[in-house]
DNA sequence: CGAAGGCTTGATTCAGATCAATTCTTGTGG
DNA sequence: CCACAAGAATTGATCTGAATCAAGCCTTCG
């Protein structure tokens, strides 16, 4: 059981707390481990942290998604961000810091408390390089994250917005070993991966009729499977977080200030 | 006019690095003076940094607007969020990051180097306390920005949407001193408002004369005459930052799961 | 003055929303 | 093990907000 944990932690947060394939090292890992909380259960849809708490209790999501939400008045809702097994939420390392959405479970979840490895970053940063290193990296993804979601949802078509956020999942679950091949476990209602993607329930359900139809993906019992991913990726635009945009430098701005004069 | 530089440094700083009204001390406002970079002009539409380039040179905007972009292969483009004057752009204390996404300016620019800055920070930052404070003040700023546009672009209807985002024009420039009352300059074409609204630059021209019709803005050669702030901002369902959401937490949730069983 | 970019407006089309059933799953208690 | 209740998913019909296409018309500004 002990040994099982550790392992799990390491590959989770190697995973998740690295970027581009670097890995926490086996020391990091091994400090984490010692100040890990224990496991705690939250049933779907409760809110786990609300907008303007104090991030003072970070959790690690052991299992089960979660995803952060703004509502506007009238009940429409959107969600910000999605939160997979292995990423962090609630986390700062700066005091006082004050949540600025709410932060709820999609799903039935598994979480530990951070708040010790909280501490121990925040009290003695120096003593823990690849830790520090790990969060700064967090940030970084949660931030590529963030513009990703709004490049879909204010530019993209439903079918490539839909097509751009499952090969983003995919790429996310595969750094933390929770795919299988070109499949994964997708545990999200429509309903949710709407509010994500700024579109209806039902259409939701229509493009997916769609990219089925033409063989682009295969659903079944809360699974994916990506039939071509490499097409799915060139219809999306999409790109792996580091991977360099094409410079057509001048599509990017107005065709006529391509060459022109002084300022 | 170096004493009126320093006036501008103060107000500028002041109003971006701070938040929530808390200004940058004196003493903090003439460290920063002092390791000011020349100013320096940029053409409208021309790419400050790049995707990709390693977050070096930070620059404070004196004047002018600019934006961080996304391109899609077709040539769609979509801006992430908008830097106004006393904005700061490319910044981060973090060695070897690297720039997300393009930013390019808007206007015409008046730019100033802050690299002087930023090594004072990440050499001896507990040297500087406010100025970190108010980097990290800066930081949560953007994050709530971000968070906005994914909310406006996701859910809003087109006239949410201009609302929502006059409102934070508003709400930035006034704390930098920059609004007079209920006006202040907007410089953007329409097409700039359209890329990061996810609307066309038609639709957002045709909102805009509803908007006008409805007598809730007054628009005329570059400004903008806010003529019922409240009402708009309920329509927009804004908040100003840090203003605390409504607590509707059954609505947050599917209703079914309000109260519930457990786990 | 002239040209270019930006703004405005009309006409038309279309992607996606909404409304309304129906069916499929899944978890539950008897 | 079965019945059933509650969500989910699916599908059809219809509506609509916003995109697109296409002209004109203002403003700058060299």
């Amino acid at each position: 059981m002990k040994a099982d944990l550790d392992r799990y932690a390491h590959a989770v947060f190697g995973g998740v707390l690295s970027f581009g394939g670097a890995d926490l090292s086996r020391a990091g890992s091994s400090v984490l481990m010692r100040h890990l909380g224990p496991l705690q259960t939250h049933r779907p849809n409760v809110r786990l942290i609300q907008e303007g708490d104090v991030l003072d209790k970070p959790r690690l999501i052991r299992s089960g998604w979660a995803c952060r939400i703004k509502m506007l008045r009238d009940g429409r809702r959107q969600i910000l961000n999605y939160y997979l097994p292995g990423d962090v939420v609630g986390f700062s390392t700066e005091a006082n810091q004050t949540a600025p959405a709410a932060c709820v479970s999609l799903t039935r979840l598994m979480t530990m408390d951070l708040s010790g490895v909280r501490k121990l970053l925040m009290d003695r940063p120096q003593e823990f390089p690849d830790l520090t290193a790990a969060c700064r990296r967090m940030r970084m993804q949660e931030e590529h994250y963030l513009l990703s979601q709004i490049t879909r949802i204010g530019r993209q078509k439903a079918y490539e917005r839909i097509a751009h956020l499952l090969l983003e999942f995919h790429a996310r679950l595969k750094r933390t070993g929770l795919s299988e091949g070109e499949s994964f476990q997708l545990p999200l209602t429509q309903e949710a991966l709407a509010d994500g993607l700024g579109l209806s329930a039902v259409h939701v359900n229509r493009t997916f009729k769609l990219l089925k139809r033409k063989n682009l993906i295969r659903l079944e019992r809360g699974s994916v499977l990506l039939l071509d991913p490499d097409l799915l990726a060139e219809l999306a635009s999409y790109r792996e977080p580091g991977e360099p945009a094409e410079t057509r430098d001048s599509a990017a701005l107005s065709p006529v200030y391509a060459q022109s004069a002084r300022a």
